[in-house]
DNA sequence: TAGATTGTTAATCGATTAACAATC
DNA sequence: TAGATTGTTAATCGATTAACAATC
């Protein structure tokens, strides 16, 4: 460790999926007035310990004071700095459906620096109309819109079917950053960088935990001598668990293609 | 590893998130008609290692056929056992702004098995308002909606301020599974499982990177002897960097409380 | 039997955590 | 100086990866 300019020292992916937390609860401290924080009271606030917090800012130069804490002014400018949060990014979103309509009106983006610059779609129905004051263009008209040296990063909010097609012609267009929402593995060149939301899935792995507790508690019942009493009896719980058995329902078949 | 009952083997949680993915393949497979795949050609379509989708189905306890491979179908009903599938699971979804608008209609859900079965919201505006075929009802109905002994997930669609209290709601209520789009951390009985997911924290990690490749390529550049040429010379790039640097814009500072 | 491909082993890597010496 | 809190070390844990013996 040497020089400390921005982005000169590797810093770990997952430090780095933490520092948007970090920032924003700096955020929430600095309007409430603190001046400073330790280390302690800041992982708290982002639901991590406190080792893992001063680990995660040793990556970033960062130098608080000893015996004191950190100070929350120039600790949130030494993140949002290695976010890149000094620099507005602009963002396009293609694809306005369901979903595409939410990203194009949500705050969370422009609050944090974003800029929603053009809205993209080819359906027939949807281009030319105005959503959250930005028209809907064609697909066409996306090299128009980014600009070569303005850093842009694409949302992708198309069904699945369409989501490949539509990142290459981001990608043609210079985009190097995409956000997929498209439950598909979309290839790209090894200089662009992709990262996927999938909600589906988000709501898959917490029914498998929730499936886990519930046959673990079910697993933690004697093995009934008599014929089984009825329904949710009262079962010695492992650990978490409160929630009675599932009840079984009808088989359900997972499909491809709908999306947004 | 004796039992093979579901629930009963201990998955690891990186795995649990790749289950999802490995089951939306198979399904594009078996409609493809292929009737068996191998490790290689189903990690390939999930874009993972086959080594590392080997290990993941050795914890599901799967067997494939040396010399062969897996059975779709089989496969497939395997995964689906494990991830809950084979229940549907009733969802409820709170906070009908924009996004919790197009959660209730992304059609994703309903082709996984989840049934969105309740919509709410305490804005006086948006009560009573039909969306997707759903009244929006005041969150007091709660209670009345999550039937116990019917597996209910909730998802949080409100702004950061309110995303606690309503928690707490849903938790008093029997909801033991969260997803929350709000960006804040949520304090939960430990019996309670909660995933987040933060939209404009996935474009900050976006922008990191990109930052990074942009710093880099300028880094690579040999120190100009002459003053240095005119902006954007091309210059020998580390591994990914095809973008310019940065143009310099105003400084753009976090806020708090604004979701949705 | 020969070829293909699994399931598992062992090595490696990265991330988390607790503990503490350094130092304000 | 005494108390507080950082930055770092070292131990631990979990996940990835390559290689290969087992076996269809």
């Amino acid at each position: 460790m040497d020089e400390d300019e921005v982005g000169t020292v590797d810093v770990p992916e997952a430090t780095v999926a933490r520092l948007p937390q970090y920032l924003r609860a700096l955020s929430t401290l600095a309007e409430a007035g603190l001046r400073t924080v330790s280390s302690e009271a800041l992982a708290d606030a982002v639901g991590v310990g406190s080792a893992k917090l001063r680990k995660d800012l040793s990556h970033l130069g960062s130098y608080g004071t000893r015996g004191v804490g950190y100070d929350v002014e120039q600790l949130h400018r030494q993140i949002a700095d290695h976010l890149g949060q000094t620099t507005s990014w602009n963002v396009v979103i293609v694809g306005i459906g369901n979903l595409g309509h939410a990203l194009a009106g949500y705050g969370g983006f422009a609050s944090r620096g974003f800029r929603v610059v053009g809205l993209f779609d080819d359906g027939a129905h949807v281009v030319g109309e105005v959503v959250s004051g930005l028209p809907v263009r064609p697909l066409d008209d996306l090299p128009s819109v980014l600009r070569p040296g303005e850093p842009t990063i694409g949302v992708l909010a198309v069904p699945a079917e369409h989501a490949q097609v539509v990142c290459d012609r981001l990608v043609a267009a210079g985009v190097t950053s995409v956000l997929n929402f498209a439950p598909t593995v979309l290839r790209v060149p090894a200089d662009v960088d992709v990262r996927k939301v999938d909600l589906a899935s988000e709501l898959q792995i917490l029914a498998f935990h929730a499936q886990r507790r519930a046959v673990r508690s079910t697993a933690a019942a004697p093995a009934p001598t008599a014929p089984a009493p009825t329904a949710t009896t009262s079962v010695p719980a492992l650990q978490r668990s409160r929630r009675p058995a599932l009840g079984a329902t009808g088989p359900v078949l997972d499909r491809v293609g709908e999306v947004v």
